[in-house]
DNA sequence: TAGATTGTTAATCGATTAACAATC
DNA sequence: TAGATTGTTAATCGATTAACAATC
């Protein structure tokens, strides 16, 4: 008689069966992050009250995160640091690399292909796109530029799965479009717009206004909450 | 007797007494842009219904965040588009422009200063910080790249409220203290760490490995599930 | 007027926190 | 052993959705 607590619903190394839920998701770097400082600081093994504190975070909170893991801990040690890392990595499927189209090869785009830090996340950027004859057969951070307009057939050759958008807001649903029709499931977009998408294919909006809309109205509301404290 | 409908709990203009919810002020700079497409289309009135339409919402949830706003709607015809997109970026202080400084002249800290579109969200970089020497002294799309050792003491004489830290992970908490000590309020942090900040600092991380980990999970769940239903 | 839409209250849903038996 | 920590269930909290009277 096994415990239930330790039954898998899903094949050992398969995704969860139940839908993890994005806030879960969303915390998980931040878990990473720490656990690779804890390793470093020659840590083997952590407990969720630890972990937790150095993010600020509930222990109740990392502990039931974790569950969404293939891993357990130990009652009284906590959990292996290295386990732990690579559970994590394989949840989120950062420990085999998938290959990437980005288009725009303006300074947003030059920015993301010169970061090295995506090869650890599961990302490799195998080529951008632009438009601009300026830039279409330069080179950069290694990264070629190709015209936009061969971006479908070569998505289909190199089943290229994901597509990142850098273009501003005004060429986004066109660039959208054109990975859709090369058989993207997956579309990381950085453009200050709503994108119109079929639902077989995955969206993410990066959109930098909306952490400055909190940061900007938080700092007015507290400078108008000082004023009327102080006069 | 006026209706209780009606009552302003702060003076007219004043940033609301209750906290406005995180995930209200999120969907904020979303509402504004469908607005601004509103507007161009040439429309002056705009229903909830029409509004969350736009962005894949519910005209109820949008209802509730405008009433957040210095704003009211009118019964059968809606809001009136230009007074909405005035109350939403007066809600953000996005109606007047401040000052920040950028700490990292790397890929990320140029990409930022050539965004032309902060200054829409009240955002005006007036000058860059490195500590390399290679880089202090030139001009990034026409922002000096000063030693980040003048940043405290210029911070306190321009009166600087908001820094960007756009480093490496291993210098942000460094360039975090000096932001501290400049009596900066408010970060917005672009570097994949987590800060130790006093409380009355604000913070927000802009972590781009959250929503990458959203993304790749639920693409590597969808690829299971594929794989799983058609052998 | 009739009916679409507002603002608001109640119901639902989901995420976080608290509590605690099991356990190493 | 004693006690810290786990995994899990229940309680709380907050956000979204549904419902509806008021209204232009």
């Amino acid at each position: 008689m096994t415990s239930p607590r330790h039954v898998r619903r899903t094949p050992a190394g398969a995704a969860a069966a139940q839908a993890i839920p994005v806030p879960v998701l969303r915390r998980m770097p931040g878990y990473l992050q720490a656990l690779r400082q804890f390793r470093t600081e020659g840590l083997e093994w952590v407990s969720c009250t630890r972990l937790a504190g150095r993010l600020g975070l509930d222990p109740a909170l990392a502990r039931k995160d974790f569950t969404a893991l293939d891993i357990t801990g130990k009652p009284k040690t906590g959990f292996p640091v290295t386990g732990l890392i690579r559970a994590i990595e394989s949840c989120l499927g950062w420990d085999n690399v998938r290959d990437a189209f980005l288009v725009g090869a303006g300074s947003l785009g030059r920015a993301l292909l010169g970061y090295r830090g995506f090869r650890e996340h599961g990302l490799n950027i195998v080529a951008a796109f632009d438009t601009d004859p300026g830039k279409i057969g330069s080179s950069l951070h290694g990264t070629q530029v190709l015209p936009l307009s061969k971006l479908a057939g070569l998505a289909r050759r190199m089943r290229v799965a994901i597509g990142i958008i850098a273009t501003p807001a005004a060429a986004a649903q066109e660039v959208a479009d054109l990975m859709v029709a090369g058989g993207l499931r997956a579309i990381w977009n950085f453009a200050p717009t709503s994108l119109s998408i079929p639902p077989e294919v995955l969206v993410e909006n990066e959109d930098l206004s909306r952490t400055l809309a909190v940061l900007s109205q938080r700092l007015q509301a507290r400078r108008a909450l000082e004023l009327e404290e102080n006069g």
